[in-house]
DNA sequence: CTTTTTTTATGACTATAATCATGTATGCCT
DNA sequence: AGGCATACATGATTATAGTCATAAAAAAAG
């Protein structure tokens, strides 16, 4: 199933320093580095299944992932999408509860896996990757009080706008501010972010298409109106 | 506007034991007791605003508190609601952001304050104290992602559903498992619980009560049919 | 390169919940 | 206790978005 192809010493990893291993002394990182594995995971794999347990923490080196939780009737509600530099799985390992979500590859991605022990390891030994985790964690629970309030209060277009416009912001090309998103997501994923049917979305984004806020090639959506979308978003 | 009139050495809290801050060692739990100041919130005073930069953290003694954000038409969606023995306002402070919610009183309380400075002293010291609060922290991740599926998914009969059980089980009496509500909730706090309109959550608890669901007096809900609401819910 | 499957698109209809309007009850204050 | 304000309740109407059905297009598989 996966083939593990490749193998980059976390010291050579060219995305160190957008990760967050990349605040840990090259100590701790020789450390992680020599007990881990690398895997590629084809589109569609799956890292890990909602409600099983953690038997270590992933660091995604490439390729974007879906992290999503399976509602009541099978509908998947995306919570994010991590990209390389991002950890994966920590949180419920140190909750010390099975995942919460499922991990899905969205593109062919390289992916390192670092053992629960070592990773447990590090925690107790450096302090300050201790903090770094505990800051992220507390930045990333204001983030989902935004989320929790938009789903609440906002309609569905707007909530489109807003998930268009972080989807650029966080998955743009690089450097060109040219509005593309690049991100192989079916317009199920979409409504999968925004909350809704992927009916609607579909509808919407022809609205948004006629109004000359984007643009779309198949799957490829560009942002050619950002501050519309932004007042759209009631983004203030 | 808020009085100091009391002084609880925390070595002498008689909830200590359910609060994070329990978990301290007695040195760095004097430390604490030191500096803190101790006030009464009444019903409807604020805590902090949302916007504001934390000064440092709260530990709720007495009473519950509504922590909420305000949506851009002024509408407040309601994440959490505290109660005695929960530290508010940490995330802010250690993620070093402005506060991303608002913290009132729903009730006549009691909440100590600790100075920032010792807080940080504290997390600087205790590197289990730092596990403790990044335990916490992964935890309340799981529970946001359950919240987002949640608000995403279900209808607002089958959220309030939820949300009455959650409110029984947190906030019930202890002991007496008599399905009361314990909360001086309005309607319309409960609808920012839920997430819709005021008109639509009374409609819905006439329903419920018609349907020997629960019962009501004034703002006290009693649960009579915990399993069939667990039902409504979808809460396997 | 063709077949099969999945995804996108559009229309018609329905259901759910929001909004608006109004009346009643309850709590709150001096 | 009386008067003001807030909260609760209910009806009528509207808007928003979901569901179902079907067709076309695109992507994936062999």
């Amino acid at each position: 199933m996966k083939a593990s192809k490749f193998f980059i010493e976390c010291a050579d990893c060219d995305i160190k320093n957008k990760a967050l291993f990349g605040n840990l002394c090259s100590k701790s990182l020789d450390k992680i580095s020599y007990n881990k594995s690398c895997a590629e995971y084809k589109k569609g794999q799956v890292l890990f299944h909602e409600g099983t347990r953690p038997l270590g923490v992933f660091c995604v080196n490439k390729g974007k992932i879906k992290i999503y939780k399976i509602g009541f009737d099978g509908k998947e509600q995306i919570i994010q999408i991590s990209k390389p530099g991002d950890l994966l799985g920590y949180k419920a390992m140190i909750s010390e509860e099975t995942y919460p979500v499922t991990a899905e590859a969205l593109e062919d991605t390289k992916v390192c896996f670092v053992p629960k022990g070592d990773f447990l390891d590090i925690l107790t030994d450096s302090s300050e990757f201790n903090h770094v985790l505990l800051k992220e964690a507390c930045r990333e629970l204001g983030l989902m009080a935004d989320s929790l309030t938009s789903l609440a209060q906002k309609s569905v277009r707007e909530r489109l706008a807003v998930a268009l416009l972080m989807l650029k912001d966080t998955y743009g090309i690089d450097g060109t501010d040219d509005g593309l998103v690049e991100i192989n997501l079916t317009r199920e994923d979409l409504a999968n972010i925004v909350g809704t049917a992927t009916e609607t979305v579909i509808r919407l984004l022809h609205d948004f298409k006629q109004e000359n806020l984007i643009e779309t090639k198949g799957r490829k959506i560009r942002v050619l109106e950002p501050k519309k979308l932004i007042k759209i978003g009631q983004l203030y």
